[in-house]
RNA sequence: GGAGACGUGGCCGAGAGGUCGAAGGCACUCCCCUGCUAAGGGAGCAUGCGGGCAUAAACCUGCAUCAAGGGUUCGAAUCCCUUCGUCUCCGCCA
């Protein structure tokens, strides 16, 4: 959510922003809305005033034993126009809230603009991709040599997109989330969070998922109660746990990381990435999410890509950093960093890990504040990122250090998760 | 799943149809007093959104908010309904 004060003085500016990404606001609909919101609120708060000095003036005529049947004929005259205008107002706002619910979030001026992800711009390269002496061949492929995944039974089981994971494979799935957590706790200063897997509308309507994506999710509807959704990314329960709180300043930033599975439906998205374990509706992730005071959250976005980025280092995976453009930006961010792993059966850069800054946006969804001085409460900035996404940090494991005989060696990084075990093999 | 009790500011807690955005306490901020280490006195201290205001702070003022939504009423923290949540007991369960 934009700060409407912003769109009120400034709406040129923040059009204009919002053109970079692609995003047409229309100025005159937000005009009509908002001068139609002033007379109506402004009227129907009047009447309110009357309405309650006239009510006070009948409890206190009450008390003293007096004639009160005068003043409730002025109140009863006022009801009538009092209940149309609150309706009015209520189904206003209710319009205007959905008016603001859509717009995205303002990019910052250090992103490129662009129309789409040809735009993105390359910020630093890391490693040397691997010359192989033999024909390389994908995670599928050694997946299924290996006889540890397999994609038709999960198809039995649930359907297409899912993975099925056996034997050391699994375990290294498992190391892999292992070794973020640890690395992120120990090395980086985050604190660990267990969180629901099921979240409530409002939490997603905090970080942003709705009202506009709800198509993505996964929707449990239960009888009588509120539905509640499958989270697409840790981030949704993680960053709200600040929803609705007025912190101290001191407690901030708040460094918190989170081992879930995601789910995500996966809507508009057939035929892409069809094979393998690279768009799934059900993947593991660990998430990096920092809440921090408002000035400080630049210098957090680039500490935190930092982190997501010495996981790679550390596994000896090679990877690039892109600057997404204005185009290619998600609807809450200011700024994203993708991470992007290579990965050689595809000869191509793939994105593993999304590192953004949405500044106050979600926190003003929210209503996630601060302390920031005597009597004064600002709204929180908000950041995350994949540190890393573990389904294909596993891809990129198998791909990576691959062996012609279809053997996977285990990223020295990792042999302590393994008991020793230095390479994954048919068994 | 069944039965009952409950949900009030940063925290504890009073409040039972009208002068209540809400006593009191704790915490916090400022001032005074006091030569010391959780002494005393005074003042301030919820949030959101409007209007004054074309702009920032300050200030004045209005409306809303006592879990959420709806209802009754001239008037609701207070009465009624629904939902959510917490606690206690029973059942079931890893």
């Amino acid at each position: 959510m934009l700060d409407i004060q912003l769109l009120r003085t400034n709406i040129d500016a923040v059009a204009e922003s919002l053109a970079k990404r692609g995003f047409v606001l229309d100025r005159e609909t937000f005009h009509d809305l908002e001068s139609r919101r002033k007379a109506l609120q402004t009227r129907t708060q009047e009447l309110q005033a009357n309405r309650n000095s006239l009510s006070k003036q009948i409890g206190l005529l009450k008390a003293k034993s007096q004639d009160a049947s005068s003043v409730m004929a002025q109140v009863s005259a006022l009801k009538g126009e009092l209940e149309a205008n609150e309706i009015r107002l209520a189904e206003l706002l209710r319009e205007f809230d959905g008016f603001l619910a859509v717009i995205p979030n303002l990019p910052q001026d250090s992103v490129p603009v662009g129309r789409s992800d040809a735009e993105n711009v390359e910020i630093k390269r890391w490693g040397n991709p691997r010359r192989f002496a033999f024909a390389v061949r994908d995670h599928v492929d050694l997946g299924e040599t290996l006889g540890q995944l397999d994609f038709t039974t999960a198809a039995k089981i649930a359907g297409t997109r899912f993975s099925l994971m056996k034997g050391s494979l699994a375990r290294l799935h498992r190391a892999l989330a292992q070794f973020m957590l640890d690395t992120h706790t120990v090395e980086h200063g985050y604190t660990e969070v267990y969180a629901p897997y099921l979240v409530n509308a409002a939490s997603l309507c905090g970080t942003g998922q709705l009202p506009k994506f709800e198509d993505d999710l996964f929707k449990i509807l239960r009888s009588e109660a509120e539905p509640l959704y499958l989270i697409p990314t840790a981030e949704v329960p993680v960053t709200n746990i600040v929803r609705d709180e007025i912190l101290a300043a001191e407690v901030l930033p708040l460094k918190l990381v989170c081992h879930t599975p995601c789910f995500r439906s996966e809507a508009g998205s057939y035929g892409r990435d069809t094979r393998g374990m690279i768009r799934q509706h059900q993947f593991d992730k660990v998430e990096l999410v920092q809440i921090v005071a408002a000035e400080k959250s630049s210098a957090a976005h680039e500490e935190l890509t930092g982190h997501a980025e010495r996981i790679l280092e550390r596994l000896e995976l090679p990877y690039r950093r892109v600057a997404l453009s204005t185009g290619d930006l998600g609807f809450s961010s200011a700024k994203t960093y993708d991470l992007e792993v290579w990965l050689p059966a595809q000869k191509a850069y793939r994105e593993i890990s999304s590192c953004s800054n949405f500044e106050s946006f979600q926190a003003r969804r929210m209503q996630a504040r601060y302390r920031s001085g005597r009597n004064k409460i600002e709204l929180v900035h908000t950041l995350n990122g994949s540190g890393l996404a573990v389904g294909r940090t596993l891809v990129a494991v198998m791909e990576n250090f691959q062996n012609a005989d279809g053997s996977v060696d285990i990223p020295p990084v990792l042999r302590p998760y393994f008991g020793g075990l230095e390479t994954i093999g048919r068994h």
